[in-house]
DNA sequence: TTTGAAATTATTGTATACAATGTGTGTAAT
DNA sequence: ATTACACACATTGTATACAATAATTTCAAA
């Protein structure tokens, strides 16, 4: 028998976690942009370790949908398909929707200053033009609500989904600047409505803006047209 | 730019994943306990293969919650608290019910049959006594309706949720035998409201049939009465 | 007998060496 | 010039050796 319920998990990140917290910042900041191959031997010479350990971090980072690994051929910055984003999104809409409902039951004051505080870093994030700092701060309001809603295993499940949504914004962008104001008001909006205990209306407004998220992305063709799967379809077998 | 849709992807499953499938197969079948020591070197003799492979296959378990890696002690199959239980409960209950949404919308016929199909397999099952195939069938039900709801992402969610359910049934289990005869009956209820196309009624079911599950479960004290931390509460700390 | 500390053993963590695979280049044949 | 094959190189996959840590035992002292 171990010990399942120790109380407070004092680790401190070991070194795995760091390369790997820093591995996927650049990721998410558009450092390492969908598509790159990411090499084990020259990880580890720039992070000082073995290929080892650099293995782990890429594993764990697949197992997250990040990266891509294909066998005998490396690890990739994943690159999500029109379709994964629709279903990223998706389900972004039921997984949030019951968030707020839970958020809207059982947040307190502290919560309510520190998701005031972090909209106010998004706004002036976007006033000073830090676009990829405003993807995370945008990113961590809807993570802090995961987190207020006291449901840990739909947390975790988020952050997946929080992440793989900004290699999609990083992909399918259309119109940076536009949708930036425009979430930034929808976080207040909401806000708003969980001060107010209004759990229909936070609901809705989470579902809206999740649906606006995704109709400002350019996900029918157009710049993707040089995806020749799409193109041949299945007829490239029969030929 | 790599192959991001390839159409079929036929890889064969790979050494390390018939492990992983041997060990999870193990664990949700009740062969390995809640609990236990999973030794590197004692699982890389039995499949003939390195510590490294098995390493691989570990931290894949552990990172799918099935398995507890504790720094410089080793892994552990996982032992799910009663706060877990019910809190992967709960979230069943919300991923499920978005899946039954989406089945009674979108079922065919050949879904239904193979439904059908898989719910005389349980029967038979029970019938038979056997308990740990049961339980295998009973979570395939609800990953086949996960599968036919065509979202990929909650599929292996729930997937996820599923196997840890198998542990807390094993952990947690009250009366084997009135939980099983009741689960069947219901599956059968929820496959007739889909085949209705009702999908207030099947939404409802599911729900309902998820809360029973918690029910039946020994989720409040009285066996776990041997968790120290549980008793001594903070207490400890001042002494 | 019980307790405590040191030494031993067992086990995990990391680096490295070797094997297997895939990629690219050059050369020869057409 | 183009294609096909073979060879060389680059990279990943696996096993093993060594280091670090935790668990166990032994032995001495109270």
């Amino acid at each position: 028998m171990i010990q399942t319920a120790s109380p407070d998990k004092l680790k401190r990140p070991s070194q795995d976690d760091q390369i790997y917290i820093q591995i996927f910042a650049a990721i998410l900041e558009q450092k390492l942009l969908p598509g790159t191959k990411l090499y084990e031997d020259t990880l580890g010479e720039i992070f000082g370790v073995s290929r080892t350990i650099i293995r782990k971090v890429l594993q764990r980072l697949a197992y997250e949908k990040v990266v891509q690994i294909v066998p005998n051929r490396g690890a990739y910055v994943a690159e999500p398909t029109p379709e994964e984003a629709k279903e990223i999104l998706e389900t972004r809409r039921i997984v949030e929707a019951a968030i707020m409902k839970a958020v809207v039951r059982s947040h307190d004051p502290l919560d309510l200053s520190a998701l005031e505080k972090n909209l106010k870093a998004e706004e002036s994030s976007i006033e000073n033009g830090e676009h990829s700092k405003w993807v995370a701060l945008s990113g961590d309001f809807h993570l802090m609500l995961a987190r207020i809603s006291g449901n840990k295993t739909l947390e975790d499940f988020l952050r997946e989904l929080v992440s793989r949504t900004s290699l999609i914004h990083v992909q399918y962008q259309s119109n940076k600047l536009a949708q930036q104001s425009c979430s930034c008001e929808e976080h207040s909006e909401i806000l708003s409505a969980i001060r107010n205990r209004d759990e229909k209306k936070a609901v809705k407004l989470m579902v809206d803006h999740l649906s606006a998220i995704e109709s400002a992305l350019n996900l029918d063709g157009k710049d993707n047209a040089n995806d020749l799967y799409r193109i041949f379809g299945d007829t490239a077998k029969q030929a």
